[in-house]
DNA sequence: TATAGGGATTCCAGCAAATGGAAGGTCAAG
DNA sequence: CTTGACCTTCCATTTGCTGGAATCCCTATA
């Protein structure tokens, strides 16, 4: 199966397929004429590195992901570990958004938003700096 | 005012600031001997950097918003959309996370998380692909 | 005065995770 | 036989820095 189709099949660009390829994800075998000759097997991989990645895992926990995948004997706890900390993770991102999203919703309700220059907005930035450890 | 001494007052570190400057983001002038010099004027360009770049606004957007706030004449309604489509962002960007989180806490409740090799995350993953556009 | 240290300077490389584009090879249809 | 859709490789770019090397400058102390 040409690179174009197993694109359409696993929902990737083929860049993108070609990207993973270039970084060892994955290795597919070769027809005569030079194409990229994907199996069954590389489109499971390939679904299976989509999923991982719209689920946020990043690339080297997809590789780890693959090698659990591939490895028949590693203990489900092993995967759930991955899991747990990627849950962790969102967690935390979804707070500091938050913390975000107040900060910038405060600003905007006190900027009257009109043809005035005066804007509390710039001002809050202008004023002080938040303290964050370089 | 020395780099160090500016990047402890702006709570960045003198790399960035350097960086910031290669991107023509702040200009500051040079001693006789080469060392960038930083005025008071440079100082709150840069804890206003430091500011909205912690509030997540692009490099892009805080070139717009310094431009906004060196154009004394701007409306505060220009700022005040800025900060509204970022809220839309930041909202848009926790939806997503929060999606993702429950297909993993999902996955994670469902996974008996032990020795045995069975496991329905590594099955969800190689199973079905999410749909998402290339 | 020599020297040691702590800053400062420049430039070059690299991180994630692709994506864009150029130059060219291959294939199937009309 | 040509057109156009694929495919190939390679190189550059993106975002926002960060690390490191080589070199320079300034101050203080022995």
């Amino acid at each position: 199966m040409n690179i174009g189709r197993a694109a359409e099949e696993a929902n990737l660009p083929p860049k993108t397929i070609r990207y993973y390829e270039e970084i060892d994800l994955i290795r597919p075998s070769r027809a005569p004429n030079g194409y990229r000759d994907y199996s069954e097997a590389d489109l499971h991989r390939l679904r299976f590195l989509q999923r991982a990645r719209s689920l946020g895992f990043t690339i080297e926990e997809c590789r780890l992901l693959l090698s659990l995948y591939d490895d028949h004997n590693r203990a489900s706890s092993d995967v759930k570990a991955i899991a747990l900390g990627k849950i962790g993770a969102i967690d935390r991102k979804i707070t500091e958004l938050a913390a975000l999203r107040a900060t910038l919703t405060r600003l905007v309700e006190t900027c009257h938003g009109d043809d005035r220059p005066d804007c509390p907005i710039i001002d809050d930035l202008a004023g002080q700096g938040a303290r964050v450890e370089p």
